[in-house]
DNA sequence: CTACGCTAGATTGTGCACAATTAAGTTGTG
DNA sequence: CACAACTTAATTGTGCACAATCTAGCGTAG
């Protein structure tokens, strides 16, 4: 087998064990009406409110055009409040309500509950954690 | 740091991994309009062809909800033929056209392109699989 | 033969990802 | 001041992910 194989693997793992991940998330998250999207762009939120949506953007790593919408539903659901900066109108800042905040609480196990599901060493996830993050750096550069 | 924070780290370390290599694969893929998951139906096609939708499905891990609009769209771009089969009438099968088949040798070099842009030896190629093979296994037990 | 249960695919609806475009607002320069 | 260049968000359009539902066809028990 090549090594070019071996990176095409590499993809389909990664690819697959981002989706297994995101469906323990889901069932975890499910009964807060919560996506896993959702809950990093709150947990973004729970260590820095108030953020403009690209300082947000940058954080989480999305562009306003999946930013946009998400934030539009978080608000519906009332977790977040949108408003216009005023020295700045093209600045929307994104702040929590108190059931925002609240959540913070409410699913402050979640981690652990992840952790009981992923089922590795401490040692483990860093070795994977550093090995990911070198693959993630090295394929934007590429790109 | 707790190892259940690390687990959190771990899970989104993934997700941005998994968006750098799609974002690698659209930029090779896109010259053929082709997506990464029509690659992998496309993959999977030229070692096993013909197979059903099931049987697809099973190879890439989609359900019919994701697979049906995107064999639409194969069969639209001319890559690949859904047709009954005749002594079920339930069953789909899905062929490669004979475009489908020279696209096999047009994207002959992208596994090496991947392996460029990924830049990690066999060896950490490997491990890391293996790796990501297990808590994918582990996250799926459990959820 | 009819009815019930099962299976294969397709469809519907919600939400994310992302490229491309648009709209509104700001800033710097002549 | 006027206006071009730039910035921030929102919008549009395409495609994937997935739960839930629907439809058609198959098979078997009665």
């Amino acid at each position: 087998m090549t090594a070019s194989v071996l990176d095409s693997q590499l993809c389909l793992a990664v690819y697959k064990t981002a989706h297994a991940f995101t469906a323990v998330y889901r069932r975890i998250l499910e009964p807060y009406g919560l996506t896993y999207p959702q809950y990093l762009v709150l947990l973004t939120l729970w260590e820095n409110e108030p953020l403009t949506v690209k300082e947000l953007g940058g954080k989480v790593d999305l562009d306003s055009g999946t930013l946009s919408p998400l934030l539009t539903r978080l608000e519906a659901a009332g977790q977040i409040v949108k408003s216009r900066n005023t020295s700045d109108a093209r600045v929307v800042k994104v702040s929590l309500t108190t059931a925002g905040l609240r959540l913070q609480d409410e699913l402050r196990d979640v981690p652990q509950q992840i952790g009981n599901c992923a089922g590795v060493s401490r040692e483990q996830a860093k070795t994977l954690l550093d090995q990911l993050q070198v693959l993630t750096k090295s394929l934007r550069h590429t790109s």
